[in-house]
DNA sequence: CCATAAGGTGAATCGGACTCCGCTTGTGTT
DNA sequence: AACACAAGCGGAGTCCGATTCACCTTATGG
């Protein structure tokens, strides 16, 4: 009998379809937009009970940050590539607007980003150190080519994207969106281009 | 018997006090940072019953968008003052700043800064509409004098600012946030200063 | 000083997140 | 193949805060 109390046993067969399920389910839901819908219905919907949602994620709140998780990574996997195949500043200007982009593709989704990006709830604080982290590495790479502000940190970039963002749900949000996100690009480019 | 259905008469004496009594309370809770405190609670700091405080406010969030309808209009007041001491672009940059400094106030005060800024909330609809009319003004003067890019709305702009201050109640967040006032700032200004 | 409608009250309702406990089932063992 | 039991599951029930409503109180104009 071994006791690695930390790492926990794999998960048993039925626990991990559960799992599976309420976390598709939930990401559907939130993509189609019905980002507040209640527990129970994201329950029934995954053909779980409550009492199963909660087995699995402390809170509604946790579900949430459970599902955008996989998109965070996905957009922070982009962090590379951009750098590989534009300009630092440029890949730092095209990541931007990717979260816009992201932002864009559901309601739901576009406040999870949200939440991720503006509060301070320790749920969020993976998720949102990864994307600061990203953000970091793209600006780092414009300060190196001397196209980029020195004075800027990730995390602070983030907030003011997800300032950006919040604004989904008005009409023609996007094209506003995109323009805040070059206006803000602008400035953080130096002085004399 | 005149039929004036519109403009209401006079409040009775003890519903103007009261009235007077929940928004003072209401002001003084969320200026202290006590912005999650129930209905409950503020009827009953006020001397009033809940029933009375939904007589005036029709839901919480009312309430909060009467509060806050008058730092709004402090704010906008200074919009004048502002385009008369100083350059429009200077004007705006400066507008931009007490923005953050209204958030720093309290955190009660600067989530209902943020509802104002961010949401669509009909309710805000007002003080909104006439946050943006102010920033117009400030961005149509700095457009005039060819210090400011002209291809911007009030009404971005105040989103961009939202987002900026909610990220209010971090360490040292009023620091960052003027670093990315004055970021987005700098985006704001014509290309060749 | 009365009539009356504006205003006030607070117990009850409603809605939604979260908890609890008895029942079910996967899994490893013999 | 049957057992033992810990991991899982269901879903009624609790909690809590916003909102409502039927009834009582009191300014106010005549």
């Amino acid at each position: 009998m071994e006791m690695m109390l930390s790492t926990s046993r794999p998960l048993r067969a039925d626990a991990r379809r559960n799992r599976e399920a309420l976390l598709t389910t939930a990401r559907q839901i939130f993509l189609s937009g019905e980002a507040d819908t209640g527990v129970e219905e994201i329950a029934r919907k995954a053909g779980v009970s409550v009492g199963t949602l909660y087995r699995h994620f402390d809170t509604r709140e946790a579900l949430i940050e459970a599902v955008y998780r996989q998109e965070v990574d996905g957009l922070c996997a982009a962090t590379a590539e951009l750098l590989d195949e534009h300009a630092p500043d440029d890949a730092l200007r095209r990541f931007l607007l990717l979260l816009v982009d992201h932002a864009a593709i559901g309601k739901g989704m576009a406040e999870a980003l949200e939440s991720i990006m503006m509060t301070d709830s320790p749920v969020f604080d993976d998720a949102r150190t990864r994307m600061a982290q990203s953000l970091d590495q793209l600006l780092a790479a414009g300060v190196a080519a001397t196209t980029v502000r020195s004075d800027v940190t990730g995390r602070i970039l983030l907030r003011a994207m997800g300032g950006i963002c919040e604004m989904r749900a008005t009409d023609g949000w996007q094209q506003e969106a995109q323009q805040i996100t070059a206006i803000l690009f602008d400035g953080l480019r130096v002085a004399g281009h």
